[in-house]
DNA sequence: AATGAAAATGATAGCGCTAACATTTGTCAA
DNA sequence: TTGACAAATGTTAGCGCTATCATTTTCATT
């Protein structure tokens, strides 16, 4: 019970015990059996994080922030993938429940509503991550799509095109609600055209981003710029319209979004929507392990917000 | 007991106490607790999976492929990122293995002493991955770094350039060995200079390829082409050599390693060494799910090969 | 030195499964 | 119908920890 206490929380044993404790653990190389202590203890050090895609560099760089708080720490993230789907995510959800996790981090606000009831339920704790908004389980981190791509819009109407149109591929929850952001400012600026927003199911590539251009301009030649619903889509694009000979940024705009850090580096650099990403994790994660120590946060909903960064692909009124 | 069994082994227990347990597990809702089952047995369905990046597309894909084989199947994957530090593969290494796990899978082939003597006397399967060599410990899925790289450099050589050469970031060994094969065939060739190898500690980035595209020619101005370490800073450095008015493939020729999607995107289209990274996830983990249950493969090393893909920026001789 | 309270350590039971073996039930040939 | 054997089911113990409570030690205070 002592060497118990010891390995857990060593300030409950006398220092000289300890010691004693520590010499014999590192001599026989002993390690705790974390499926007895699980057992034992009714809980675990998991943390469940669940994200709809492994490859998107979005998630990638909010794991790489989770990942970098757990090391270190006693927590073991357990990473699943949904692929988008709703009900892999339920199946994921009830498989990382079972294991009586100590908290769970997922994407977003649209779960089914089986996986709402078994969240509600669920003794653990629970932080949403990559948006904002109301009636969070527990804990929530992200922004606002909505708001990010009307800020990237009104960015288009002031550069001075008037005639925006919106690319966008696998229309997930988040890309909805940046293409109704679009439509939004668009409309209300009276630029709104259905016959400029170009979507479909695939998964977003960068040669997918030079064929929606080219079936945008085949469908509505006077486009005069475009707002995409990731970089990937802004970097085929700006590819795409290179090859055509359009000029960027006086003939054409082109905006991206989440400003991958390619955008700078592109030729010419392309003007995105900065999104923070790898703060979102650290934070989600630094967020769950206070939490789990028991320093509860002051709001339940924190916005780390976007930043529009204007570049030489929407120009067009003078500037760098 | 009747219980445990028709759920791990339906077909050891009648129809009829099937049918019957089902109905009640169903009504229940139960879900074993794999903690309990992980004690008694002294064994789990958790298998690890230690890569160096989890922001690097070569890993992401390999590990869509992994979760994708892994999906559906009674196998837990649990993720370790060890940040291309061998201490950190380490620390993972025996806090995976202190959970029991059925199997482990990591990357390439430079494990510290320490690693490998605790890989070595592991009760459970090993599977290294990205890289092909000798003496795997049991098995091993991936192809020769340094042959890719030596069909790459010939490549450069057959379109015509002279005088190629080499950019990387953060040299991991298998970097290294591609550097290694770029100067095999080179010095073969009488056309290796060292003062056209530009390397940096830094984590490569698409920005990257072009300082380092920038560095190489104020070094070495007389360099015809490059060879680079990977696609971002291939990227890079098709950027850069536009800003600076260069004409490609006329003047200075880019080949890029992995061919991510984006290389046949560009413009022009990047010449990259398409490297199966899906398929070593697939096929790594399929190859993982067959040895754990007894079906044993015939070799102890599969190598997935390369293939060189010409494209624009290396077409100096008549080429699309 | 005696006292009491806090700190440190120890004893006990049990978490929910499964391995191993024991027993019961079913099946088929003689 | 019986016996022999296989298939199905049941019994028992224990995996390696931790919660809980009991006991012992420590130490400041009188």
């Amino acid at each position: 019970m002592t060497v118990s206490r010891a390995l857990r929380d060593p300030d409950k044993v006398s220092v000289k015990t300890l010691n004693k404790i520590m010499a014999v653990v590192d001599r026989l190389g002993y390690v705790p059996d974390p499926a007895a202590s699980a057992l034992a203890a009714g809980k675990t050090n998991v943390i469940g994080v669940i994200v709809p895609s492994v490859t998107n560099n979005v998630f990638s760089d909010v794991m790489r922030g989770i990942y970098e708080q757990a090391e270190g720490s006693k927590w073991q993230i357990q990473l699943g993938n949904s692929r988008y789907s709703p009900i892999e995510e339920e199946n994921l959800v009830r498989t990382f429940l079972s294991q009586k996790p100590a908290g769970l981090i997922l994407s977003g606000l649209d779960q089914s509503e089986v996986t709402a009831s078994l969240l509600k339920s669920a003794d653990c704790r629970i932080l949403q991550i990559m948006e904002c908004g109301p009636d969070p389980y527990d804990m929530m981190i992200g922004f606002s799509h909505v708001e990010a791509s009307m800020a990237a819009t009104r960015h288009l109407l002031e550069a001075g095109y008037r005639k925006p149109g919106y690319i966008a591929a696998r229309l997930d929850p988040r890309s909805q609600r940046r293409l109704q952001g679009f439509q939004n400012v668009a409309e209300e600026a009276g630029v709104f055209s259905a016959s400029r927003v170009v979507t479909t199911p695939r998964p977003s590539t960068v040669t997918l981003g030079g064929e929606l251009v080219a079936d945008l301009l085949s469908k509505a030649p006077e486009t005069d710029a475009i707002l995409c619903n990731n970089d990937d889509l802004a970097l085929g694009a700006l590819f795409e319209c290179q090859r055509r000979g359009l000029k960027i940024p006086e003939e054409f705009g082109i905006c991206g979004f989440n400003d991958l850090e390619m955008m700078a580096a592109a030729n010419p650099s392309i003007t995105s929507v900065r999104t923070f990403r790898l703060d979102m994790g650290r934070e989600a994660m630094r967020w769950m392990r206070n939490a789990l120590s028991g320093i509860e946060p002051e709001e339940q909903v924190i916005d780390l917000s976007y930043q529009v960064i204007p570049r030489q692909s929407t120009a067009r009124r003078a500037r760098g």
